[in-house]
DNA sequence: CGTAGGTTTGAAGTCAATCAACAGTTGTGG
DNA sequence: CCACAACTGTTGATTGACTTCAAACCTACG
């Protein structure tokens, strides 16, 4: 069972996120450039920090493989989570306006990052305006997102944000080019809760729910939509919008 | 009764808000230049709206006096209220993403704002670092108040989100340099009932609450404050970081 | 001065949390 | 590789914070 590593020289050009990273709209030469300051790290194991809470904020991670998740504590020192980050998402953009990161992220999974330093970023983007407009873009849709995260725990039952979430991810990798009715999700059913701000009680109940009604069947991190129309239908109507 | 015109040039050198707007950290040359892209629009009066959901997206809007609400309906007609923008506050920047402007934007009281040309902004920005430095870092604001707003709305009780709520207003007032123990805030408790997501009874019987006990009065667009540690209080200890 | 929209107050209802006990899973050390 | 401990997930009974429904009372503004 020993692994056999593949050696190739991952970059900006040959990426298959770029897409919807940074790189978007790019000419070849800013690719170029913009591939020069990226730090390209060992992956992380399961339970490694990218980053927490207080310590100085000097980079921007884009996620190429695994999963992140992004979270403080309350006053109970009980986890809130604020987001999961997969393939093709960049974590830490709320914390450029302070000297500091302003919340925890820790890897969920064997996950790969590339490291873009801020400052060279910024550098860069005085000479490539696109790059700007990129960054700007990439900001703008964290705001709306984030509205739209408010409006799911706020406005939808608890049904609706758990069939929301999962059909969200599936839609995630079906945008990446995966399987989107069958794919691995290592995050604690504990995580989702308290990401759709619910009790693991709650998840578990409508989980059986679910998949007694044969709409989908999450066991062992391996979900299996059954039903795609069943489950949008839980979802609500009014699907929220999805920026992917 | 009838009001004398004072007429007066208003730009950006002698604002008062400078410090908290786009102007934050530009030289008087850098600040003449941006001051010349402003288009400060005669006074909106109540209802009036500052833009519309789908509306294509040309500016960014500055709050120099008044308030403003910024909303969408959901899937019943109601409205649900994303923020409320008073002086010193920027309006729009979740949109820049996307052509068209995300959700409305109405003028509560009268109101009047800088309109800023985003095309304009953003190329001025090119030339102009600290701009670019300072825009990047009022997004990233929205982007942690946003999540701080979603934290209120899920960690806290009716009565803390309610008392936070007050409290927070009272502190804008304080640092803009006005009175925040008695301030008009003419904003109908309706709207803050769907800002905080209650019901207006739920917001109603709060306030006869804290009235009861000496706490506050608000009574016909007139907040006074008459124990500002009272209050505090029942926002809850660990209260949120509030960014100004 | 009258009326429509906003607010208050009370009674009844509900969704999800909490509490509690058990079952299944994972990971570790002997 | 098994045994045990610690963690994670499930299920049922009960509770509670806030909503919903209903009706009366303000108050702002034509």
């Amino acid at each position: 069972m020993g692994n056999i590593a593949i050696h190739y020289t991952a970059n900006c050009a040959n990426c298959g996120l770029q897409r919807i990273c940074f790189a978007n709209g790019l000419h070849d030469t800013d690719l170029s450039q913009l591939d020069e300051l990226v730090n390209r790290k060992p992956s992380l194991s399961k339970g490694e920090y990218l980053f927490k809470e207080g310590e100085k904020f000097t980079s921007l991670f884009a996620v190429r493989a695994g999963a992140v998740k992004l979270f403080s504590y309350d006053h109970n020192n009980l986890e809130v989570i604020h987001g999961f980050y997969l393939p093709g998402d960049i974590v830490g953009m709320d914390s450029i306006a302070y000297q500091e990161y302003q919340f925890y992220a820790v890897a969920l999974d064997v996950t790969t990052v590339c490291e873009i330093p801020y400052g060279q970023l910024s550098d860069l983007a005085t000479q490539v305006p696109n790059l700007y407009s990129q960054i700007f873009s990439l900001m703008s849709q964290e705001i709306v997102g984030s509205r739209m995260y408010t409006s799911l725990l706020t406005q939808k039952t608890a049904e609706q944000r758990l069939a929301y979430f999962i059909w969200s991810m599936s839609l995630k990798y079906k945008s990446r080019g995966y399987l989107h009715t069958k794919f691995r999700l290592n995050i604690l059913h504990r995580d989702v809760a308290s990401y759709l701000n619910l009790t693991p009680e709650t998840v578990s109940r409508i989980l059986a729910k679910f998949n007694k009604l044969n709409v989908l069947n999450w066991k062992k991190k391996e979900i299996t939509i059954l039903n795609e129309e069943h489950l949008k239908e839980f979802a609500g109507e009014d699907a929220l919008i999805c920026s992917e």
